[in-house]
Order: C-alpha cells, then sequence, then structure tokens
DNA sequence: TCCTCCCGCCAAGCA
DNA sequence: TGCTTGGCGGGAGGA
C-alpha cells in the first residue's frame, strides 16, 4: 500500500499534535470482503484516512466537546472521507519525514520527564506506548534500545520498562567516554581515514587485511554492554543477537563522539569501527550498508536527545554525513575505581591475570563507592595505563591546520597548555639544520605510524607537530634521571592522572634508553596526503565555539595503541563476570603478574638522539618496523614504549611519595617526557634559560626516591646542557592545578628548579601547536620565534543542513 | 543519483 | 505455542 505524500503544512499540524489523553480511536471492524491490498474501497480507504486524520478527529471533537461515541466518530470520518478525496486524502497522509524516527522519538520523550523524581517511577509498557503513539511496536524497540543504551530506560519485564530519564545521562556518557578511550576508537578512526586514502589509490589492495590488522582478530572485539549500577541490563534474550544489539551499536557510537576531537563522527567511519569490531567478514559492502542504517536508526533517537547533530563533512572525496556531539561534556572521569564496566560479551574469558591500573589501585583502596558496575573488558585491559599516558603525550600524526597564534592564544585554556609544552622541542627543532628537518618529517610522514620497538638502538622517526603536549601534564614536572650504567639520562614523567593513584612497588624496574623523538613540524607532502583524508572542521569551531576541544585534540592525539602482541594480552585480559568476588580474586591475580608486564614506564634518554635519520627510518619501514598499524597509532614522542619486566632490572623505583608535589608515585605513574639529546642539545644553544642544576636534580631525585639521601647524582653534562628557552616569559599561563609554581624560567633556585625544569619542559614560544622558525641570534644561537599555530588536527569543514 | 531510513519479514528465545 | 524482541535488508521518499 503506497502512502502518497502529504504536504507538509497539513501533515505538520497532525504530527505537532499530541494527544496526551485522548485514547486511539478503535478501527471499525473490516468486512472481510474487502480485499485488504484495494487502498481504494471505501473501507480500506477509511481506514487509512483514520489512521492520518484521527488527531486532527479527536482535536475537533475535544473542541466541540463531542462525545466519542464510535458512531459519531464514524461520522465524522466519513464526512471526512467525503471531503478528502484523491489529492486531498494524499496530502492527508504524513510523509515519510513526519514517520521518522526521531519525531516518533521526540513524541515518546515527551511522555516522560527528563528527570522523574526518584520517588516516582514511571513505567512505560509497551501496548499503551504503541497504541498511544499510533506506531508498530517494532519502532518502539528502536527508540528503547537506544535509551536503554543510555541508561535512561531499563528492561523490567516483557513489555514493561522502567524510565529512568536523564539522571544517569552523565555517568553514562562518563563511562562510555573511558570504555571508548581504552577501545582506542580515535586512533581506529584515524587509521580508517588513512585506510581511506591509500585505498584511493590502491583499490584493490588489501583493503580487508588492512583492516583486519587493524582490529585485530574479530574475537578481539567482542561487543560488550557498558552497564551502569543500579540499571541492570536485561536483554530480553540473552544470546548472541545481544551483542549485535542496537544498544551496544549506540553505546560505541556514542563512544565515538565522546573520545574525538572534534566531537564530529562520520557515518562511514563510525560503520566501519563497528563492522571492523564486530567480525571481518562483515566487510563486504551489504553488512556495511546495515550498519548504516542501524546508526541512522540510533542518530535519529540520539538527535531527538539532543546529544548529536546532523552536519556534513566535506572532504576532497566530497561532501560526507556526519554527527556532531551537541550532547554535555563529558568530563574526565574522576572516580576511575568506580567506572568499572563489565563486559558482558559472550565469549568467554581468556585471562584473568591482567594487572591494570584501576585493578592495582582497587587492590589497594577499595572503592566505597558504588560497585555495581559490571566489568568491561575493555577497561581492565593490560596497556590501560600506558594508554593514558601515551594520550597524554602524543599527537595526532595529522596534517596540521593553521590557525593564527593570536586565535589560539585567545583561548582560555591555552595558557595552561603553553605551560605544558615542552621547550624540549624547540631546542630540538633549534638544534636542526632545516634539512634535517624536512628529512625527518618525511620520514615520519611517509610513516607516520612509525612506533619504535623497544629496542634501545632504534631510532624512531618523531614527526610530531608543535604543542601537543597534554594540558594534564602542566603541572608535574618530568624526572631527569641519569641512568648510569649506558651514560644516558632519561625524563621521567609523572601523570597527574596518575598521582592520585597509589600502586605498589613494583620490583622490576629499568629505565629504558630510547631514542630521543625529533619533533618537527609537519612539512613534507605527505602532510597533503593526511589533509585529504581527513574530514573537516571549519576552525572558527574550534578556535570559538570548543577551545577546550581544541585543545583535548591534542591530548587525544592519534596514537597508535598497542602493538599486536599488546592486544592478544588486552584480549586476554577479558575477566569473567558477575561474581564481586571472584572479580577480586582476578583481580589479585592480575596483580601479581604486573611483575610480568611493566607498562607505564616511558623513558626518553637523554642521549642517543640523533634527528631524523631519513635513511634509517625508511629502512626500517620498509624492514617493517614501521608497519601501518605502528605508524597510525604510535606516539609521535617516539620512544614511548611499554617495559615488560624482563627489561626492567637496572633502576628498582618503589612506590613513593612525592613530598613536595603532594603526588602519590608509584611506577606506573612514570612516563616520559621528551627530552633532547645530547647532539640536539649541542646543536642548539639556546642559551637564555636556566638550566637544571645538579643540585635541584639530586633534590628531587632524593625526594622521590630514586636515589638514597646523602647520595648526589654527579652533574649530568647533558643537563647542564640543556638549553632552556626564555620566550616562554612572553606567554601568559596559568598552572593551578598542583601547588607547583610556575611561569619562572629565570634561574631557579631550589627548592624550586625542579619545577623550573619542568616549565622549561613544558614551555615553547608559540604554544602547543606552534610551528616555530629557526633564526640565528646574534650570539650565533639559535631560536624559535613564534610562528603559526599548527594544530595536528584534520582539516574539517563543517556544513549543518 | 545517492542519501536516508521506513517498513515489515522472520528468527531467536521467553513465558 | 504464542508472544516478545530485535536483526536485517528491500526499497521508497527526499535532497
Amino acid at each position: 500500500l503506497k502512502t502518497p505524500s502529504k504536504p507538509a503544512a497539513t501533515s505538520q499540524l497532525v504530527l505537532t499534535e499530541r494527544q496526551p489523553d485522548c485514547q486511539p480511536l478503535t478501527t471499525p471492524p473490516k468486512p472481510k470482503e474487502t480485499p485488504p491490498a484495494d487502498p481504494w474501497t471505501p473501507t480500506s480507504n477509511l481506514k487509512m484516512l483514520i489512521s492520518a486524520a484521527s488527531p486532527e478527529i479527536r482535536s475537533r471533537e475535544q473542541r466541540r466537546q463531542l462525545s466519542d461515541s464510535s458512531s459519531e466518530v464514524l461520522q465524522t470520518k466519513l464526512c471526512l472521507q467525503e471531503h478528502i478525496l484523491g489529492d486531498e486524502y494524499e496530502k492527508s497522509q504524513p510523509s515519510r519525514k513526519e514517520k521518522s524516527l526521531g519525531l516518533l522519538c521526540h513524541k515518546f520523550l515527551a511522555r516522560y520527564p527528563d528527570y522523574p523524581s526518584p520517588s516516582q517511577k514511571s513505567y512505560i509498557c509497551l501496548d499503551e506506548v504503541t497504541e498511544e503513539l499510533h506506531v508498530e511496536r517494532r519502532r518502539i524497540y528502536d527508540i528503547v534500545n537506544v535509551l536503554e543504551s543510555l541508561h535512561m530506560v531499563s528492561r523490567l519485564a516483557r513489555n514493561r520498562y522502567v524510565w529512568h530519564g536523564r539522571h544517569n545521562l552523565p555517568q553514562t556518557l562518563q563511562a562510555l567516554k573511558k570504555v571508548g578511550e581504552e577501545n582506542k576508537y580515535i586512533q581506529q578512526i584515524q587509521m580508517i581515514k588513512k585506510r581511506e586514502y591509500e585505498h584511493e589509490f590502491d583499490p584493490d589492495g588489501e583493503r580487508n587485511e588492512e583492516m583486519a590488522s587493524s582490529f585485530g582478530s574479530s574475537e578481539q572485539s567482542e561487543m560488550s554492554f557498558v552497564e551502569l549500577p543500579g540499571v541492570e541490563f536485561r536483554a530480553a534474550s540473552v544470546n548472541g543477537r545481544k551483542y549485535k544489539s542496537l544498544r551496544v551499536m549506540s553505546q560505541k557510537f556514542v563512544m565515538l563522539f565522546l573520545v574525538s576531537t572534534p566531537q564530529i563522527v562520520s557515518l562511514e567511519v563510525a560503520a566501519k569501527i563497528l563492522i571492523g569490531e564486530d567480525q571481518l567478514e562483515d566487510l563486504d559492502k551489504s553488512k556495511f550498508k546495515t550498519k548504516i542504517r542501524r546508526l541512522y536508526d540510533i542518530a535519529n533517537v540520539l538527535s531527538s536527545l539532543k546529544l548529536i547533530k546532523k552536519v556534513h563533512v566535506t572532504e576532497e572525496r566530497g561532501r560526507k554525513p556526519a554527527f556532531k556531539w551537541t550532547g554535555p561534556e563529558v568530563l574526565p572521569n574522576t572516580q576511575d575505581t568506580k567506572l568499572e564496566a563489565t563486559s558482558t560479551a559472550c565469549s568467554p574469558p581468556i585471562s584473568e591475570s591482567i594487572p591494570s591500573k584501576e585493578q592495582c589501585s582497587k587492590a589497594l583502596f577499595p572503592s566505597k563507592g558504588k560497585q555495581n558496575f559490571t566489568r568491561h573488558s575493555s577497561l581492565i585491559k593490560l596497556v590501560k595505563s600506558i594508554e593514558n599516558d601515551r594520550r597524554k603525550i602524543q599527537s595526532a600524526p595529522t596534517s596540521p591546520v593553521k590557525i593564527t597564534a593570536s586565535t589560539y592564544q585567545s583561548l582560555p585554556v591555552f595558557p595552561n597548555t603553553i605551560a605544558q609544552f615542552p621547550a624540549i622541542t624547540k631546542h630540538q627543532l633549534e638544534g636542526q639544520s632545516k634539512t634535517a628537518e624536512e628529512m625527518q618529517m618525511k620520514c615520519a610522514l611517509s610513516s607516520p605510524e612509525a612506533v619504535p620497538k623497544p629496542e634501545p638502538s632504534q631510532q624512531p622517526a618523531l614527526s610530531q607537530p608543535l604543542g601537543v603536549c597534554p594540558a594534564s601534564h602542566s603541572s608535574v614536572p618530568p624526572v631527569i634521571l641519569p641512568h648510569p650504567q649506558s651514560g644516558v639520562s632519561y625524563a621521567i614523567y609523572l601523570h597527574p592522572s596518575q598521582a592520585h593513584t597509589v600502586t605498589t612497588y613494583s620490583p622490576g624496574f629499568m629505565l629504558q634508553p630510547l631514542p630521543c623523538a625529533n619533533v618537527t613540524g609537519i612539512k613534507s607532502n605527505n602532510a597533503k596526503v593526511l589533509n585529504k583524508i581527513t574530514t573537516e572542521e571549519g576552525d572558527s569551531q574550534r578556535g570559538t565555539e570548543e577551545p577546550t576541544k581544541s585543545l583535548a585534540a591534542e591530548e587525544r592525539p592519534n596514537t597508535k595503541s598497542e602493538t599486536s602482541s599488546q592486544r592478544c594480552l588486552k584480549r586476554s585480559q577479558a575477566l569473567p563476570e558477575n561474581n564481586l568476588i571472584k572479580r577480586r580474586k582476578s583481580d589479585e591475580e592480575s596483580f601479581d603478574t604486573s611483575s610480568a608486564f611493566f607498562p607505564s614506564g616511558y623513558l626518553i634518554p637523554l642521549t642517543h638522539c640523533t634527528h631524523g635519520n631519513k635513511a634509517e627510518c625508511s629502512s626500517k619501514e620498509k624492514a617493517g618496523v614501521c608497519s601501518l598499524q605502528h605508524t597510525a597509532y604510535s606516539s609521535p614522542i617516539t620512544g614511548v614504549i611499554p617495559m615488560p619486566a624482563s627489561e626492567l632490572k637496572t633502576v628498582n623505583i618503589p612506590a613513593f611519595h612525592i613530598t613536595p608535589l603532594n603526588i602519590m608515585l608509584s611506577p606506573n605513574s612514570i612516563a616520559a617526557a621528551p627530552v633532547l639529546s645530547n647532539s640536539c642539545l649541542n646543536s642548539s644553544s639556546t642559551s637564555s634559560a636556566p638550566n637544571p642544576s645538579t643540585s635541584a636534580l639530586n633534590f628531587m631525585l632524593q625526594h622521590i626516591g630514586l636515589i638514597p639521601a646523602g647520595v648526589q647524582v654527579p652533574a649530568n653534562p647533558v643537563l647542564q646542557h640543556v638549553p632552556v628557552s626564555s620566550q616562554s616569559e612572553n606567554i601568559s599561563h596559568s598552572s593551578g592545578s598542583t601547588n607547583m609554581q610556575e611561569g619562572k624560567p629565570s634561574a631557579p633556585k631550589e627548592p624550586q628548579e625542579p619545577q623550573a625544569v619542568t616549565e622549561n619542559f613544558f614551555r615553547t614560544p608559540g604554544g602547543p601547536n606552534t610551528e616555530p622558525s629557526l633564526s640565528v641570534n646574534s650570539d650565533g644561537t639559535q631560536r624559535i620565534s613564534q610562528g603559526t599555530l599548527y594544530i595536528p588536527q584534520r582539516k574539517l569543514e563543517v556544513s549543518e543542513n
């Protein structure tokens, strides 16, 4: 039965009308002799008319205070039928748009308060809803499933749901964001975009294989449902279908927004990620189309909830539908231990012995809060702490988008970022010839995913647009740690987010020499390449509308999250469900194994840094060291690696407490900060800034327990030669997240010296995303002048229509 | 022409 | 066994 279209004006009237009180009209019994397929028979026609016009009829009845006796109604209908014929009838039919799921969802939501009183539970009876909204049940399921994914409703029983409203939304979004980060969706997005571009030139390429390798084996990515305390998930079917459910898809879709910066996700990318996470064989076209369909369904509901808004992103490849997150900003999770999502996947847990920061901290400090969270596999991944750390010290290896420094500086949070930016990158640049720089850039861009293997000898290319040091680093100083064996010094970055996480002493901890990163702007031709595959977003959006997001973009760099071995480990972290005790036990067991893999130590040597060595990089790339996977997700900082316990032998760092900083520190809280190499340092002689003194170093090392009191670390020639820019003085900034002093690039005095070191590490003249230009001072030293800001974000043009 | 997504078939699984 | 739930994809309306 084809439904003729109806003019918007008429149908709009019908649709905007809400009939909260009116019971649906009862359709007169249909004469048996009426052929149901014929729309123009009086009876069938009448039926359709009733369906289409009943709101009007009812409102008319209300206005006239007519009785709703069926005979009168029928009369009215018949009367209406007389007048609405042919085209009129067609016009009376709601258009397709007006039957949309989004509109239906609006109606559905209008029935319930956003924030229902906790004492007054609203129950949803599907039968009632379908009757009152005049929709088939199937559509209600679509809505309810999405709402369920956000814990706005939960299933109570057959046909019956409880309405929670938006009470749980912040919590849910926070949990989803966390899971999304753990799942490294941002990296997957980057990978997909890269693949898209590559596929343009290699349509017959091994796309699926690449995708397969990108996402790992299908078993890696079991679908799981993130639950919240008190919102139990009771799917009607506990079968495998549950894991393909719209609920899970919806959650993952939301996750993509929450982890993306800007928070715009194209359907295509979302579908690919969902497919990639699902089954690799789903990569055929029909599956893709199906996913897209479902995403539209979900998007319609989310749009009704005003969580997302449809936009279009225009790329060189064309205009793509996308959605932009318009929901509440999800702040960083402050209750990690509470947000324990549980995998409800049907796949069996592989291992219970994977430690994680949460597990460690939970073991030590069991949360007093709600513990009803079910466990999500992705939350208990071995490399969690690695990823968190990486995310903060990496940036997306994407094409830069120019914005002016002034624009950038206008951002309210910019000063913080400036303060965080490692001045070391500047020095490194200073120490580089342009040729070397270009070579590095080419190298890094041609293989941006070149992830350094944890071999000390390796010299991974680091192509990192300036200014990607995460804001969260602003207040935590790196520790300069000499390594007597290798003669290499290291910077240890203490991650603030981990500062409060107390973990136990991890016995084997060695500072592993890592190649120094080369930090350069992106100038190679590949920048173009990357640009082409990127989505677009107006700079204005970044700069004015969502400044924090702009910065957050740099906090969520395009980092290769894990090697395949890590994925295996990650995969193996799936834990059994439903038993808190069991979980606790497994947590403990997992914790015991932490010595087998010590994921959070990121160390960058102060020596061994060479400037981008194109030849080396290229050869490694050819040799497969710089695999695609690695490239896309690798740390631009380079040399950020997890360290197996087997390599952690030399220096034991117990859990300790940095009194001056009031930071609880553990080995898991150690990450690397980019540090100049000797060569870098030697070649770069911007000398206006103070060097950290040996006494300061000793002070800090003693305080943090790296060396016993009384022991002095000899003056480190490397450190002494660290040139520190004084140009950062020009940058106003505010810190404040710790009790550290800030903004004194002048010669530090104890005990402020370590802070001064920090300052110097995280400052740069032009802010985090400045592409510096090298100039030569009168004394022959090189300096970086503030230049155009380069945002390692994709060029994005968004149109909302 | 392509995007969007309604619509309903039909299978899984529950009561 | 009937009903609920929901995956799925055809195909039509709309841009």
